[in-house]
DNA sequence: GAAACTAGACCAACCGGTCGGTTTTAAAGA
DNA sequence: TCTTTAAAACCGACCGGTTGGTCTAGTTTC
């Protein structure tokens, strides 16, 4: 499966510039673009990437094989940008912006997990997390994806990293802490803790796995703060 | 899909007594059945349950439709056997034989930990850990399924707390470490890293993980041992 | 000879993708 | 401002291939 796609480009992947009407809203074109990839982000989130369905797509988007096939070279190409720009959107949100100027990197840690967890998020319960679900699905079939997949979390891990650093220099994390280790063990226990929660449906797992990671996350503050 | 699997039970899904002939080997039809059964554990493995095609089954067990449905009553009959079966085994011989009498369980998990690491295992770097492969694809849609891996999450945790019981017993683990926050952190720390490193590649990750879930693990001792 | 088992042709439903044709849009020309 | 024009956007019938599943006929085993 998608072995040599590097081939012509008839439709860029690269983030595509959008034209603006005079009112600020987007022209046609790019209002259908839009649909597509929120129903094709929606359909691949519950059915994951091979099972989703164009004509479910299609439906949901509201409109037709000829518009998609126009703006997407092929099903392949729509799921990649849906993902790409919908998972980017959330780690910005989620992660990166608490992360960036935080002087309290494991507090700010502690509550953008904790907020996964207390948010009553009915699809991140039933469903998981769409980085780890298209991870488990497309790492091993389709090299692209993998690599999106690999550099979104290199980069989770990098804004950790800085956040810690960011600690140490304002005294909330240990000078002698690991600080790869510890952004390390925050990105697979997370990942492991509603990867599992969708199976085991156990806050209570959940609740205490999360309450390791913090007591952990505790032994790496400065003794006297 | 799946949704009342309640009805008549032509075949039953409960582990099957298997006939042996005079010289042990299974007969015939059992031998049919163990084929099926490992060559759809293996195309699930490959390619999830959804996608995994009854062709591609029927090739590597070098039998025909006539056979499969004469064993089972349909696909979804034939991947939760095949799960069950090697799951279970896997989980028995990983995990709970180890637990299972162990004096020092903070140095059990720690070894079944690094196993998954250190092992060049092709397929468990390709495609991750089946768990979690199929919690990730069936939880969401499909009950049955979900009941059974949702249950292998349990007896695993409640093997991790029975050892760690143990550890207190023989002085191995402290009297007030939180055992259940143990155990949990484990599972799902564990669950991530596996299907993490399947995206990433990354061993430097996946190593700087479990050490500092290792770290987190020994602080877990009495303070004089 | 009955029951267990195997064989494989066949089926409707669905899949992603193609293609010739129509409509909408915005810019150019007068 | 009205007309022309070409590109952009959209439409949906259609295609070959694959899917899981059915069914009848034949073989093996006891």
């Amino acid at each position: 499966m998608s072995q040599d796609r590097t081939e012509e480009k008839l439709h860029s992947l690269a983030p595509k510039k959008l034209a603006k009407e005079a009112d600020g809203r987007l022209a046609r074109g790019d209002k259908t673009r839009a649909a597509l990839l929120d129903a094709a982000f929606d359909e691949i989130y519950e059915h994951g990437f091979q099972s989703a369905s164009l004509a479910n797509i299609l439906r949901t988007a509201n409109c037709t094989k000829g518009s998609l096939y126009h703006h997407f070279p092929d099903k392949h190409a729509l799921g990649l940008t849906a993902a790409k720009e919908n998972i980017g959107a959330h780690f910005e949100e989620r992660w990166f912006i608490p992360l960036a100027d935080t002087k309290d990197p494991l507090t700010t840690i502690r509550s953008c997990i904790q907020r996964y967890i207390d948010n009553e998020d009915e699809r991140l319960f039933r469903l998981g997390c769409p980085l780890q679900n298209l991870s488990q699905e497309m790492s091993p079939i389709d090299e692209e994806f993998r690599i999106f997949l690999a550099g979104t979390f290199a980069s989770w891990h990098a804004a950790l990293i800085s956040a810690l650093k960011q600690g140490q220099k304002n005294g909330t994390v240990q000078e002698a802490a690991n600080i790869e280790q510890i952004a390390a063990l925050v990105i697979t226990s997370h990942q492991g803790n509603i990867g599992t929660l969708k199976a085991t449906h156990d806050f209570g797992l959940a609740h205490n796995a999360i309450a390791a990671l913090f007591s952990y996350l505790n032994t790496q503050r400065p003794a006297a703060a």
